[in-house]
DNA sequence: GCTCAATTCAAACGAGCGTTTGAATTTGGT
DNA sequence: ACCAAATTCAAACGCTCGTTTGAATTGAGC
């Protein structure tokens, strides 16, 4: 099997992935990714038509994949299931292993997108926010409507909220923020250690989700939150 | 009361708040800065120095009083309780109470600063790494030991785990990223309440942090997540 | 009203920016 | 071997970058 050299294309996209990464999208310019590709700076705008639109096929080419993964595995638990709704930790680990499988297979592209990722989500630039809500929208859909069979006693607002935090706590876990240096002095081979890594958020996010809804304006717990300060 | 004129470096670090979060770090000129505060360019380097000590005084100016704000609370929760250890939901109203307090106060001002926040969680620049490790190191062991008194059956490194989850959960709600729109067609009355976000957010984040520690290798409902893919 | 420190200013330094252009080169079908 | 299409290339377009410099301006204490 002979690996035949990756032609302009992929090798632009490949440093476009590191470089945007490392100092997100309007800082990063064409001249160093090109540079670093050792491909002539017309053929970014060659290939991809201008920077806007590579930013979008690097992104695309990993997540388009992972996403369609998803949807793939949750179908496949619900098929064998016979009809019963899954566990919150089936359907999280719907949404966790195609992360996890690309952050492993592609050693360095894979956790340097997911971090790329977290990136954009932190990015207002319009144009970035409009392309991650249409990349989302459909595996979105279906993970909602997938929870909200397993969480029948949860509105439908409360339970997008916590699809929301569900995210929020899953990219900036994948993303690896490394707010973990900050929050301890983590064990170096346990801060890297993704199967442990989930092990321990699937549950902390299932039982977030499974907690009785708080929709009732007596709730004890948290009605001294607003007390004037 | 009068009300007198915003000094030079005042006018800098309101613009630079702004532009930062818009742009970013690296892509935030210091023309762009000095321009949008009506202010000489050289301005910027005699006040602060230069670009990256802006933008440390940029994120010093309001983060450290919001997390002396944080400690004094939970000081004030803890003398208030006697001895006995507090509530989940106590412990993260101290954490959260002073953010939304910040973003209401200077209310175009606030809100910018917590998504500027959520930008510079993601930058993986050495020395904003380094930065927020500083700044948050003290707050965070004061939180971790409430927390540990709190769950005495959660062992040490599985609430580090779950204080990461806790801090990737807020940040990324307090920082709007727009995974609201994405996550879902959120009414919109109700998506800018905060006040309602939190009496949604406490008391998910508190089942989690309670929920019983995973570290038995015997756990149903996770060793699946590592079949082989 | 003079002085001296603090502040503001215009100008310049060398370098890098996204995109377009038109010519040179490579490629694949005949 | 030839042609047309696809690709690569060097050069140029007007514009912006962080920082430094040395002179001009301001303002409080005497």
């Amino acid at each position: 099997m002979v690996i035949d050299p990756p032609d302009t294309k992929s090798k632009i996209l490949d440093a476009a992935e590191e470089l945007f990464m490392e100092h997100g999208f309007e800082a990063t310019s064409l001249r160093l990714i090109t540079t670093a590709a050792a491909v002539n700076l017309a053929a970014a705008n060659y290939h991809f038509g201008s920077k806007e639109e590579l930013f979008q096929a690097v992104l695309t080419r990993r997540l388009d994949p992972m996403n369609l993964d998803r949807m793939q595995l949750l179908s496949a638990y619900e098929a064998a299931s016979s009809g019963r709704p899954l566990t919150c930790e089936k359907i999280l680990a719907a949404m966790f292993i195609p992360a996890l499988t690309l952050a492993r297979n592609h050693e360095r592209g894979g956790k340097n997108f997911l971090r790329l990722l977290g990136r954009a989500y932190a990015d207002p630039a319009p144009f970035i926010r409009e392309f991650l809500s249409t990349q989302y929208r459909e595996m979105i859909a279906r993970f909602r409507a997938a929870f909200s069979r397993a969480l029948p006693n949860i509105p439908r607002e409360e339970l997008s909220w916590r699809l929301h935090f569900v995210m929020g706590a899953l990219s900036f876990t994948l993303a690896g923020a490394d707010m973990l240096k900050i929050v301890s002095q983590m064990n170096p081979q346990e801060a890297t250690n993704d199967e442990l890594l989930l092990k321990r958020l699937a549950p902390f996010l299932a039982a977030g989700l499974r907690s009785p809804s708080t929709l009732s304006p007596a709730d004890e717990d948290v009605h001294y939150l607003f007390q004037e300060s």
